[in-house]
DNA sequence: CTTAGCACTCGGCCCGATGGAGTGCCAAGT
DNA sequence: ACTTGGCACTCCATCGGGCCGAGTGCTAAG
């Protein structure tokens, strides 16, 4: 689907690309003349009529200048882009916004997305953890009442879960504390679905069927683990893409608030990656949803010691520096995934 | 400030008020007198005129119609609305959505800040109770490693607080558990500020310096019930404000979106109505915030059995249908009530 | 006190003219 | 063969003028 480009189209598409990210505004052959590309405006007219043709640029009307499409946008990314890694300053600007948050994974990971999006001046993103991409730390349960008992239940990358269960038959507190002790005696340090499939497992076992106290046990960490809410976005900074220029058309900001509330739908996109490795760009049609067309998001992966926990990315209008913002969110989620790794010693 | 009107004056003011809640527009003599108001277009600019003078009114420009004033707002709301309850459809409408949500007071607020947001077409707000507002029921902590401990605190209300908190020396099990007995034994019902001031006379106390474990156990509790996030606020459905045409305005919209980032600014509001009874209208300018202004708010707090926990309500355009809204908002805060003491029981 | 009539005001809208930016193409230059 | 200057053309954005209509304020008559 991607041609090769000659030598002077990719600098020329690369040089559009450049100045429409940073204008917002069609380029013509005039302003390309003026930096950069050292040719007559009649001889880029010429490759940008060839480059149209080919589908990387369009004109908004006759006499404007040319845009990307998102055809090009997809080639500059794999092929242009260089991307640098953050020097020193930027690394420990983003540092800075971590040093006094606390150990709570949940307010690291709020932090995370409000620092995106303040550094990116985009919409951050942060995917709360799966339950099912964790491993078993520790549970312990409280007993409200006679019928029923908060579970706390907490991961090895420091998250913490609580549930409310109500029980069919009353516990004693000795019951309770034998089962606690089993529970985080057999299942430490498991993934997740090895603790389900365990679980499923021994409630077959004979063993199990006739010890009452095993039974409960293991319907109540069912109970406790069964997938809560699907998994969670924190979305921040909403209010700076009110300021980009293309959202001057109130209909398709429309569109892209309602998308916000729907937040399965960036869930899914942030899914997409979660095999992969390191920064994911997704530009516009690519997302496959038609709320968020022209809109690219930039995500990448953070993990714990045991593996992927979840992603966090921008999201915004596709023409955005990808150079400047690659690079951000690549350190961040590293450095989330390494902040996560000291709690979970 | 507010001079009485003349019973035709009050009659012409609300229908003007009325029809412009219906449709935006500035509202003119002849359009009156198509409805309601049964007197000729003359006589009705007259006391237009007046209530212009008197401030309640404004004109966009010489030859629009009029348009209502904050001034003209809170009079409505004051003096002229009569708020019936609501119909017994319309609350089994709010009940549904309450229906199929578990116990988590977390998950309750969210759907209630959803659910007002949907019902009302604006945004919907819902404050988290302050800790401070909130009584002790239990505390449990479990030992994560030797110099970590996670603290679980109970409210009565079924609001449940995660902390992690570092502690100095290292304690061992038993130590934690007569903490946690001693605990649970001297604070069980108190309110969150009786705790605190509890737990600082008994530091004082002589008895106190010379038990070391008792030592421990009041400086763990001050560490845990040290007032987190100043609060939270739950905003759902912002993008409802999106479809007002006041809200054509790129600028004031901006404006607005910032506001709601600022989760203090809300809370600030919230908090404002926190010792009054019932629903609280709050009209433009006496926000006493420049981003909101042309916005007002309806809120309500909600209460458990011992008291205000926290309030909610929705936000918008000043030009909002009290009337409707009024008791939507009422009686989610009724229910919201009404769930808490279930779950507290 | 009400109302019909009237002159007046002013924003919204349509219209056409103007200017400028940009294009495509062709023919001349290197 | 590629590059480039020149030129005609297109089309949008902007601006000003004229018209229309809604609405007002005032006055005088009922």
């Amino acid at each position: 689907m991607l041609e090769p480009l000659s030598e002077r189209s990719q600098q020329i598409l690369e040089a559009i690309i450049e100045e429409h990210i940073a204008t917002a505004q069609p380029i013509g052959s005039r302003t390309l003349t003026r930096s950069a590309i050292r040719l007559s405006p009649a001889s880029v007219r010429n490759v940008m009529a060839e480059l149209e043709e080919l589908g990387y640029l369009r004109s908004p009307h006759t006499s404007a200048g040319r845009v990307p499409t998102e055809k090009a946008y997809r080639y500059y990314v794999d092929s242009l882009l260089r991307v640098s890694s953050l020097d020193a300053s930027s690394r420990s600007l983003i540092e800075l916004h971590y040093q006094r948050h606390g150990l709570q994974m949940g307010e690291l990971l709020r932090e995370a997305s409000r620092t995106l999006s303040s550094l990116c001046h985009y919409t951050g993103l942060v995917m709360v953890p799966r339950l099912q991409s964790t491993f078993f730390r520790r549970i312990e349960f409280v007993r409200l009442s006679a019928r029923q008992v908060l579970a706390v239940f907490i991961t090895q990358s420091g998250m913490i879960q609580n549930r409310l269960v109500e029980i069919g038959e009353e516990l004693s507190a000795g019951d309770l504390e034998q089962i606690t002790n089993y529970l985080n005696h057999t299942m430490s340090g498991l993934g997740l679905r090895e603790v389900k499939a365990r679980i499923l497992a021994e409630m077959a076992q004979e063993k199990a069927l006739y010890d009452q106290l095993l039974q409960r046990a293991f319907r109540l960490s069912a109970e406790v683990l069964a997938e809560a809410g699907a998994g969670e976005v924190i979305i921040e900074g909403t209010s700076h893409l009110l300021e980009q220029p293309e959202f001057n058309d109130l209909e398709r900001m429309k569109r892209v608030f309602r998308a916000f509330e729907q937040k399965s739908l960036l869930l899914s996109l942030l899914d997409r990656g979660l095999q992969a490795k390191g920064v994911q760009v997704i530009i516009g049609g690519e997302t496959e949803c038609p709320e968020l067309a022209g809109c690219s998001l930039i995500t990448a992966n953070y993990a714990g010691r045991r593996g992927t926990l979840g992603a966090l990315g921008v999201i915004g209008p596709s023409r955005m520096p990808y150079a400047t913002l690659i690079p951000i969110v690549d350190y961040t989620a590293g450095m989330i995934s390494r902040m996560l790794d000291e709690e979970s010693e």
